[in-house]
DNA sequence: GTAACCATGGGATACGGTTTCGCCACCGGC
DNA sequence: GCCGGTGGCGAAACCGTATCCCATGGTTAC
């Protein structure tokens, strides 16, 4: 087992390797390199003709132990194929580019220990910030591990960032970029109430998901300001995904509940919802109306296209990126003290042809 | 400008600050973590109690020059809320956290500059790997810096792999993981055709896209196959977004294009198209059959549900990392021999209820 | 004509670990 | 009681780069 590579191997190319081969000292060709100190132009000819002879490449390890070196950020979620996180992965990875920082990537599985073990793998590596995708479990002592993972960061110079989660408690130095979660599940309770629907079919989430309390907590609000009671029989936690839409609505028909909406906590349980609907022989929205949450391009992609909630999830990864990099670049004296800073962006209904007034019965 | 960070830098705790602190030698703080030493239990009690009241990590970057550390792959691809390479970014994910390894990620916007700099980029970092996802342009020039690459990163100890393209040409050290595009492509056609539709709209992607070419073969062998002529007029190229496949139907439509059937280069372009066929009135599978390609989650949550061609892409991922780990392992002596390795997975079409035999007409 | 200066380039050191080498103490065997 | 062996630990030599400090030669100012 502990046989180690031997032969073949060549390695790369050192900057000793082309300093030597250009009859000059590594000193000048760091500085040709990086550019930051007047060099003549010989001697950047020489240094830069070896350096494409020998294929060269600076060490980023180096580099970045000498002090110097590319940004980086960590992107944590729990999942890349979750339409909703992913458009937040890639504002955060766009807007890394544009200043020329790197991104690494890791995914928990909605698993907290692996979360917490990759927080501390990101440490070691020495990251600009660590940003945090997704909702929150709502455990105490989840809580407390993560302010403690955040004063480390901290502490190293480096930043936590959650995104699309509520703020943690107390005075932490996290940065959090949110959206207005419960605004957007009142507006949308609202829509439907307001078109005349009373029965709703609620499927928020996963009871212990920060966001999925919200959300719960936004239509109950919505009902109460319409002066209908809100009942909790017709609420079915479960899993942000496609299954449980189908599984939902299809339990509530067969055990008769009496529904003419379903109020989905995001647009992949209202397309699970859809079919089940479908399957069961009721048209959406003739029979029943039927709203997301997230607007994902699914949300306009399917037949009808459903009306939901928009979530700036791209702009949100925007805003997590440039609140680090402006910590960083006005790090030095002033500023430092918003440290438990909460930025929330809006979101807002957008309207397709998924809810129709109820129709008459009985 | 110049300012540098200048005040409460506490920075972070490095092995030299543990050692001191528990009165022992940098060499033990590092036998005690690295466990690949023996050492006495009084020794690495009071290291590793040192360790935790100071919050210690050991620095990445330090250790990765120093010998040690743990590898990375990097996964390039074009975007990330691409469903497809999604999938085979999660697979690659997944079989290297399973090993320890890290991953970082990189999107290219279809760009062939940016996609070639950030291979330099990641050479640059040390990877073990870089995997780049998703067709090739089919230009020459491209064709020859991308060897030039895999040249360069051989040379270095790293490996380039390339995934759901076809291989380099000539003797190049790359691995390709690929699927059998062409012939999924002739199972699906030949499923329309073997259903009776003779005319059909062909949607295959950008004509220059290496994965358009081949899904576009495939169909032409299936008609061939058929003795059905194929009818050039009949294909209709573009990228494989949903605004494609709406707005090619929409304009065949418009031209009075007859066909009973679309043969979409991706699921999104057939989701697309889909909604463009109901938005003339037309009925999905009734009125005209639609199939597509990918079989991404998207596909089953359609109404009707997509009938498709299924890619393994998670497992083309795992079978992309796993093809680096074994030539990292195996890598000494033997093996090495198997350069150009040429790796093609299976494809095959789901049924699901998106066909049928076309409508009789006048 | 000489001192002060500027533009360049080289040598040495620091960054934070890992690993080789060698020392020391302790052990058992004769 | 002496000697060889061994387990455990410290000192020091790297890993590849950036940067500080100093030397040199030519130029400018007086």
């Amino acid at each position: 087992m502990s046989q180690r590579k031997a032969d073949g191997d060549a390695g790369r190319a050192t900057i000793r390797d082309v300093a030597e081969r250009a009859g000059v000292s590594v000193a000048s060709v760091s500085r040709v390199l990086s550019g930051n100190y007047p060099v003549s132009d010989e001697l950047r000819r020489r240094v830069m003709k070896v350096v494409r002879d020998l294929d060269y490449v600076t060490n980023a390890h180096a580099r970045s132990l000498a002090g110097g070196g590319t940004p980086t950020v960590a992107i944590l979620l729990n999942n890349i194929t979750g339409a909703a996180f992913a458009h937040v992965a890639k504002g955060v990875e766009g807007a890394a580019t544009l200043r020329g920082w790197l991104s690494l990537v890791g995914t928990t599985g909605d698993d907290p220990e692996r979360e917490l073990a990759l927080v501390n793998l990101m440490r070691q590596q020495g990251v600009a910030a660590v940003i945090l995708l997704g909702g929150a479990y709502d455990y105490d002592e989840y809580q407390l591990r993560m302010a403690r993972f955040a004063r480390s960061l901290d502490a190293a110079g480096s930043h936590l960032v959650l995104v699309g989660r509520p703020p943690l408690e107390g005075d932490v130095p996290a940065t959090t970029v949110d959206y207005d979660n419960e605004s957007g599940a009142y507006a949308m309770a609202s829509h439907l109430l307001s078109a005349g629907h009373r029965r709703v079919l609620v499927l928020p989430g996963h009871a212990e998901l920060t966001t999925a309390q919200g959300r719960l907590r936004g239509a109950r609000r919505a009902f109460e300001a319409y002066g209908v009671p809100f009942d909790p029989g017709m609420v079915r936690h479960g899993p942000y995904d496609y299954e449980h839409g189908y599984e939902a609505v299809e339990t509530s028909l067969r055990e008769g509940l009496d529904f003419t909406a379903v109020l989905a906590g995001t647009d992949v349980v209202a397309a699970g919802a859809m079919q089940a609907l479908r399957a069961a022989g009721l048209r959406v929205p003739e029979d029943v109306s039927i709203v997301g949450y997230d607007d994902i391009p699914l949300a306009s992609q399917l037949t009808p296209q459903l009306t939901t909630v928009h979530v700036p999830y791209e702009e949100m990864g925007r805003v997590a990126l440039r609140a680090v990099a402006d910590r960083r670049e006005g790090g030095a004296g002033r500023r430092r003290s918003a440290d438990g800073e909460h930025l929330v962006l809006g979101t807002h209904v957008v309207v397709r042809n998924s809810v129709r007034p109820p129709a008459l019965r009985d």
